[in-house]
RNA sequence: GGGCGCAUAGCUCAAGGGUAGAGCACUGUGCUGAUAACGCAGGGGUUCGUGGUUCGAAUCCACGUGCGCCCA
């Protein structure tokens, strides 16, 4: 038998099937490198709509994780999307530089406390540590495929940013937005600094765990009980010395509290530990009423030993299982009681120095230790008869970290923005109504954390960060920040960077010959705290999007985490708001964290981490990319091996099918081709299919659901192209003449539907898109991303219908074809005869699709027959196989010359 | 402990009161002219649990469980 094989058109590229991304990807790096692709494709939307998606700076600090990861390259593919949709859209990558993380980092790698460094190396330290850090992530978000200005990012350690962030600042203290306060903060009396949360360590101490008397004043009592008996709170704490901050009592406003008749007076105590307590005592007691803890609100008490009132406050953080359930607060003294002070606008008392000793503000025990205080406290407390109990209690306390010593909570100066200052807060709530948050609850989330939010703190007693731009006054005392003092620093730090703060006097950071406004005196004192880190990243849209005239504020865009609604999405909001009076974004949306397999979070301890450079270095980029936005991203997203292994399945038919619309265009190549028209209603059919596509996918990523998006193309290429459309088109592409018009229509719809493929992946798989579109022979432009995203045209919804309808029917045939092969009756579809009887409409229906029907159902005969049930069977055919088109065919042998071939084959062999 | 959210096939996702649906994976099979490919068919679900509303609930409500983010 003769091998026709070499009479055929086969398919042929340089396209390999084999992806080996890990191995190709760094080479397309390099072309886009070469030709400087992001100028390229910006240039090509000079003075087009703005698109400006505004880049939450990452932190500087170690390689970037799956969730940054995700995070740029969503960013990047909908820039990818909006710059192929012709919108100026340039993408300005930021960092955040300054902060604890990288402070903490250079301190353990110098081995010295705050106090022991100089300050100017050590920024110089961390300054270099960071820079590091940002050409480490740089590198790693380029390999994800990332296109941006690399080479000009935005870093809150720049002096034109340092600058932006004093001015800022400046702005909101001469709008009156900025004012001192004071707050409790850890604080190690040892090493005689303030500590951060992540500088504390918990180990369990033993402490005097003591039950005080607080006595109701008189007129309170009937609130309660009419009486003419004293009635007394009964308080509960683990920390005797913070007493003489005492101002409160809270108790939980849900909880059921009893008024209990005992030896020594009428007690209130939470009613589920009344028998804890008078065991505990000694006492004996008669429950007399019950009452909610609600109802005892704004009652006061007398503190025991200091004349001073103490009012009962409601909070629901009161325990139900340990102490009295009334719990004695001091907001100096702790977070709690800060937070539960500043909604009753307690006082803040905090009479404790920096060693750790009482101040002069209590007579009784000044100078002394407060931990030694502890017992004098308690011994003032028997002898005035308010101690009820003592016992010693084990719980957790905080301890620093560097000298191991327990820490206590101290109140110190710090400065605040207020939230409400020219009704910002309402400003802030507008605002958030009149940006479309997406999804749209998120909403909700912001909008209650901003309802209920309190002033933002805005000193850190850190060295890593600008500083607090403010001077005191040595005579006054007074605070001092003016247009001209800020205009200064400004200066200074445009040409220094904020090292200059930390490197210069005092009196030469102000202008020359400053006087103090209040008292004119010449000599000052500088600021030693810094700015909240959120600050400095919060006035980003001010530093960026502000500054620069190629770029817009509002930005259209915000991207980010859903932490970032505590964060820099408030940070940012409350800064434009307070200084531009309005919102710095027009859209906000936010996707999940990474998560594993098991929907738990990734951590060292349960040893679950996946890093996006395994991933890239085994699968590549283009499946990296793949996994994030072929999932909902904005729930938590879930990745594990069985994940990635499924992905790089979805990857590989997709590359197949972009191969295999190559390896048939290989001859296609001028624009005559392209001009023919079509003749068949199946090519008709799916080019109108190709549209819907377009259009939907389009729908879907200009709403971000790329998901949807992908797994419609997917689909296409695997129902409509595999195993339908490409399957049928083998035979027109291969055993037809080179040049005839069966096959160059055929090539031409490939062509159309190989571009519209392409454009749509290439946000999602550059890497593969370009290698692709670099593979294509002609008619195309220096980059597949210089391409313009397809426009939809009108489709004809009838035809997809009908089409739709016929695959419904063709799918029945082949399942009856499946029967015949379990029976071995058939082996290839092309070995069977199918004869239909149909009834008048589906007669009628199927007819619309002769003569091509054979050819659609890729077997050899079809017989139609009127019938008044419908039916189909399957036969096996009588004909002969065309060892060339494989066809079982009437004409086979007709030929004296090749009578192992077709009429169709007999004439193209001839020829030839 | 509080606020916000999520839970559908082994995996990624659909269905938003009326028989739970795709693709992948899996199993079987065809082809050997997309070949580390391609086609066809099949099995696979207490829709996290428990109650409630309803003629009828994956869907609406309540409570619970698990998980995530933020806060304490």
């Amino acid at each position: 038998m003769k091998d026709y094989s070499s009479t055929i058109n086969l398919p042929k590229t340089d396209f390999p099937m084999k992806a080996e991304l890990a191995k190709r990807e760094p080479s397309t790096l390099d072309f886009w490198n070469k030709i400087d692709i992001y100028k390229k494709t910006l240039e090509k939307n000079k003075e087009k709509n703005f698109f400006i998606l505004h880049d939450g700076p990452p932190y500087a600090n170690g390689h970037i994780h799956l969730g940054t990861a995700l995070n740029k390259i969503l960013k990047d593919t909908i820039i990818k999307f909006k710059s192929m949709q012709n919108f100026w859209s340039p993408y300005i990558p930021g960092w955040d530089c300054h902060g604890m993380p990288i402070e903490h980092q250079i301190f353990q790698n110098m081995n010295v406390e705050k106090n022991q460094v100089n300050l100017v190396s050590f920024r110089k330290k961390a300054k270099a540590y960071a820079e590091k850090f940002i050409s480490i992530q740089r590198e790693e978000f380029k390999r994800l495929g990332v296109f941006a200005d690399w080479e000009n990012p935005y870093l809150t350690i720049n002096p034109l940013y340092e600058k932006i962030i004093i001015e800022s600042f400046g702005d909101l203290y001469l709008n009156g937005f900025i004012y001192q306060g004071i707050k409790p903060i850890y604080w190690c009396f040892q090493c005689q600094t303030a500590l951060a949360e992540a500088e504390v360590e918990y180990y369990d101490i033993s402490s005097d765990s003591i039950y005080v008397k607080f006595p109701v004043k008189k007129e309170y009592k009937k609130k309660i009980l009419e009486t003419e008996e004293d009635i007394s709170f009964v308080i509960w704490t683990t920390t005797p010395w913070t007493l003489p901050a005492n101002v409160a009592i809270a108790v939980n406003p849900e909880f059921q509290y009893a008024l209990v008749k005992t030896q020594k007076g009428l007690f209130i105590i939470l009613d589920s530990l009344v028998d804890i307590v008078l065991k505990k005592t000694g006492l004996d007691g008669e429950k007399l009423t019950i009452f909610k803890g609600r109802q005892m609100e704004g009652i006061i008490c007398r503190h025991p030993f200091i004349e001073r009132d103490s009012v009962v406050v409601l909070a629901d953080y009161v325990s139900i299982t340990d102490g009295t359930g009334c719990v004695h607060t001091a907001p100096g003294h702790g977070e709690d009681d800060y937070q539960t002070g500043l909604k009753y606008k307690l006082p803040v008392l905090s009479p404790v120095d920096e060693k750790g000793r009482f101040t002069e503000d209590v007579d009784e025990f000044k100078n002394m230790f407060v931990f030694d205080a502890n017992k004098a406290i308690i011994k003032k407390l028997a002898d005035t008869g308010s101690l009820l109990f003592q016992e010693n209690y084990t719980h957790s306390y905080p301890h620093c970290w560097r000298c191991k010593n327990p820490v206590i909570f101290r109140a110190t100066k710090q400065w605040f923005l207020n939230v409400d200052k020219n009704n910002l807060r309402t400003l802030l709530e507008e605002q958030i109504n009149s940006t479309k948050w997406i999804p749209e609850e998120i909403k909700n989330r912001i909008g209650s954390m901003v309802k209920t939010r309190p002033d933002w703190c805005l000193s850190r007693q850190r060295l890593w960060g600008v500083p607090l731009p403010v001077f005191y006054c040595k005579n006054c005392g007074k605070a001092i920040c003016t247009k001209e003092t800020i205009n200064n620093i400004m200066t200074l730090i445009e040409k220094n960077s904020s090292d200059i703060w930390f490197e210069k006097e005092t009196e030469q950071l102000l202008p020359l010959n400053f006087l103090c406004p209040f008292c004119g005196n010449t000599t000052f004192e500088k600021e030693k705290d810094i700015l909240d880190v959120w600050f400095d990243s919060g006035v980003s849209h001010l530093a960026v999007l502000k500054k620069n005239p190629f770029l817009k504020w509002p930005a259209t865009l915000y991207l980010e985490g859903s932490d970032q609604h505590r964060g820099w999405f408030q940070s940012s909001l409350i800064v434009a708001c307070a200084i531009e009076k309005k919102a710095p974004f027009e859209k906000v949306l936010t996707h999940g964290f990474v998560v594993d397999a098991e929907g738990k979070k990734m951590s060292k301890s349960l040893g679950n981490i996946i890093t996006p450079q395994e991933i890239i270095s085994k699968y590549g980029a283009d499946v990296l990319r793949l996994w994030g936005l072929s999932e909902n991203y904005q729930q938590d997203l879930r990745i594990s091996k069985q994940i990635i292994d499924h992905l790089v399945v979805v990857y590989r038919t997709i590359r197949n099918t972009i191969r295999y619309l190559l390896g048939n265009m290989y001859d296609f190549q001028s624009e005559k081709d392209i001009n023919i028209d079509y003749i068949y209603p199946v090519d008709i059919w799916v080019v109108n299919r190709a549209q819907k596509l377009i259009n939907d996918v389009t729908r879907y990523y200009e709403e971000f659901s790329f998901n949807k998006g992908i797994q419609e193309i997917f689909e296409f290429c695997n129902l409509d192209l595999s195993s339908f459309y490409l399957d049928y088109l083998k035979d027109r592409l291969y055993t037809y003449d080179k040049n005839s018009i069966e096959r160059k229509t055929a090539q031409k719809v490939i062509y159309q539907i190989f571009y519209i493929l392409i454009k749509l992946l290439s946000p999602v798989l550059p890497f593969t898109c370009e290698e692709a579109y670099q593979s294509l022979i002609f008619n195309k432009k220096e980059t597949v991303f210089l391409e313009e995203w397809p426009v939809v045209r009108n489709y004809d919804k009838n035809i997809i219908e009908q089409w739709g309808k016929f695959l419904e029917f063709r799918k029945n045939v082949l399942k009856m074809l499946e029967e015949k092969r379990t029976l071995k009756e058939i082996g290839s579809s092309l070995q069977a005869k199918v004869v239909i009887r149909a009834d008048d409409n589906w007669f009628e229906f199927l007819n619309n699709f002769q003569p091509y029907l054979v050819n659609l159902l890729l077997v050899s005969q079809v017989d139609i027959e009127k019938s008044e049930i419908f039916k189909i069977i399957i036969e096996k055919t009588e004909h002969k196989k065309c060892q060339r088109c494989w066809i079982y065919h009437p004409t086979v042998g007709k030929d004296k010359e090749f009578e192992e071939l077709c009429e169709k084959c007999v004439n193209i062999v001839k020829n030839k």
